[in-house]
DNA sequence: TCAGACATGTAAGTCGTTACATGATTCA
DNA sequence: TGAATCATGTAACGACTTACATGTCTGA
């Protein structure tokens, strides 16, 4: 009953690209997945010791040159085959739960003034979060036309120059991510504008 | 930690409408909020009793008439109260777990031909979904036009006339949040194209 | 020197699903 | 008569967050 475990199979995803730190894998969410992902370390480290046990990665404290110690993980041949099963696997629908949209509904008996301040409140948030996203796809299209690897994004890619198809592959597929958040987002605003524009035509209606 | 009881919310906004059992509540969640909310039977009972605990809402059997016992839930003016507070309270941001677009940025590393079985398993996942959408869409759309409560949706918006702006406001968002379901995956399906190009384009790029 | 980032974890609790369990009523 | 739907619930589990706890290193 509910064996999804989502967190270890991203966390095996992401540890299938390079080693990394339970503290590494949160930052990498946090910068590059943030818009359909997200880690919490309640999650993470529990997670990581269990794929430990389970032989599907490795641990080694590294203290390279006066660093910090760090607690790094590295995937295993056993690890990379139950990813691969996984990623074969049927993604289930995300199930959604919009209080927003929630609140928006309920207030259909309620006054016009407050359906209009719940899709102010909307837009607000997804205003913001649009300022966001397209200053990251401004500079990932630029990095895409001219064939170079932004700083913004070494972190996330890895260091390899962005030269051949694997590198210039990555950051295109990073890129499409974004823009399903900025579709997404963009597609939210227009619902407000239009629910606006409906609210303001049937008050008018209402009145004449 | 973690207050959010977003169950107990819900349950009380859909009784500050109407007396339901929590069969009633289930079953309208499930065809008129199903695209952006969800309750297991698991939640919504337990709630129930919660709700009744605190004197938010009262519980009573209702044998009408030979046919079955229902238990039904009426909401209090406490609660009431309680709703009307959270309704003016900010609504927190949905956290977004896309199980499919972390597989499709795992893919970065693997091969295109992945890349677009997954846009295609999201392209038929979302397709269905706006076929669903957009029956009850030209139903809705059809009845604000015309001024008339189709029998459809008589199960969830009361069983009243359609007159006066009450009742056809009510008709408005019912429909309007249907709109934002309708433009979230219409969204999604424009990415699915725009994506499918881009991939296409670095193939042949890539072949030169 | 002190803020902010690096770094790792645990404890407690809530949230939410799924499977199970049970039985009545309706209608083809 | 038997499938579908009405109807109510519990048990077990897994998913996930938040708060707590602790300490180091870097750079302005």
């Amino acid at each position: 009953m509910a064996r999804k475990q989502r967190t270890k199979y991203a966390i095996l995803g992401l540890l299938s690209w390079k080693p990394m730190s339970g503290y590494d894998i949160k930052k990498m969410v946090e910068v590059a997945l943030s818009h359909f992902w997200s880690e919490s370390y309640g999650q993470l480290f529990p997670t990581l010791g269990r794929l430990v046990e389970e032989g599907l990665a490795t641990r080694a404290v590294d203290r390279g040159s006066g660093a910090r110690a760090r607690t790094v993980y590295t995937i295993t041949a056993k690890g990379r085959r139950e990813f691969d099963t996984w990623m074969r696997e049927a993604a289930d629908p995300p199930r959604v739960r919009n209080e927003l949209q929630l609140k928006f509904f309920l207030t259909s008996r309620r006054s016009t003034d407050e359906s209009v301040r719940l899709l102010e409140e909307y837009r607000a948030q997804q205003e913001e979060r649009l300022r966001d996203y397209k200053d990251s796809e401004a500079i990932l299209a630029r990095a895409l036309r001219e064939r170079t690897l932004p700083e913004e994004v070494r972190g996330v890619l890895g260091s390899r120059a962005l030269r051949g198809a694997a590198a210039s592959n990555e950051l295109l597929i990073f890129y499409l991510t974004l823009r399903h958040g900025v579709l997404a987002v963009e597609a939210r605003l227009e619902w407000v504008e239009e629910s606006l524009a409906a609210l303001r035509a049937a008050r008018t209606q209402g009145r004449h």
